[in-house]
DNA sequence: TTATGTGCAAAACATTTGCAGGAGT
DNA sequence: ACTCCTGCAAATGTTTTGCACATAA
């Protein structure tokens, strides 16, 4: 018989959630791993994906799906939808309200047991928009 | 001075696309390899993923990046909402009315140019939630 | 003390790309 | 003919994993 294994509270977990806590740039994994170096240079990008992916499962950081070819992560994590900059990749959060009933609609018309929903939109961020520096990031 | 490309139409971009054409089921690159390659098995990867792109850019065919470690192909270029099983991965459509004014009011909010949006809902499909065959799929 | 976690390096995937030969127009 | 396109294979980028050592509880 299996006992519950426990989740113990490493030092690189520790500065992991702080360092996803201080931004609201939606980082990827690769992201966090640069910032957490700073504090802990010889954590390897191998414990980050693993702890970042703990800490999604458990509920603790949000892990975002969207478009793009990485994962990115949110220490926030009450129901919020995103934007994405087309140009240069940015991921933003939008404060629109959050469509509460949306869910139960879509368990009407389709065949799936409906857990939740995300939006994203698209669009060209303001520095991208900007039309002296643009060198056309990306 | 450089003239417009030509985009020709060569044997192996009619058959993706018929391939393509034949099924709902948003295949991803791999798996439209796959469909293709019983018509025409020397057609290399590689070239399916250059016209899949190159449909999308045309905006004959759709790439949806949906959640999960692949991005998805759809020749319904119609706007419209998906629903992924979070068990077996699988994405189908989701017959909900598109939202009309959602861009506008984000434009409003936001400091992008927003150009689109797309909604993914989450849930467990019929086939995983039968709990006669599960021996949970993924 | 012992199960869990880490660093490191290799492996596993998904996707892109360089290039020489092939094919559409 | 002259581009553009393809197949092939190698390269790239992201994420996962195996393993010996380290460490939290």
């Amino acid at each position: 018989m299996q006992l519950t294994p426990q989740i113990r509270l490493t030092t690189q977990r520790q500065i992991i959630l702080e360092e996803l806590e201080k931004v609201t740039s939606h980082p990827t994994a690769n992201e966090v791993y640069d910032m957490v170096r700073k504090r802990l240079p010889r954590i390897g990008l191998g414990t980050v994906y693993r702890n970042l992916e703990l800490m999604a499962d458990a509920g603790i950081i949000l892990k975002l799906e969207v478009g793009g070819t990485q994962k990115r992560f949110d220490a926030v994590t009450t129901p919020h939808y995103h934007i994405r900059c087309i140009s240069c990749g940015k991921v933003d959060d939008i404060e629109l309200p959050v469509i509460e009933d949306i869910n139960k609609t879509a368990a009407a018309i389709s065949h799936y047991q409906v857990l939740g929903h995300h939006i994203e939109f698209s669009g060209v961020c303001s520095s991208c928009n900007c039309p002296e520096q643009n060198t056309l990031v990306n």
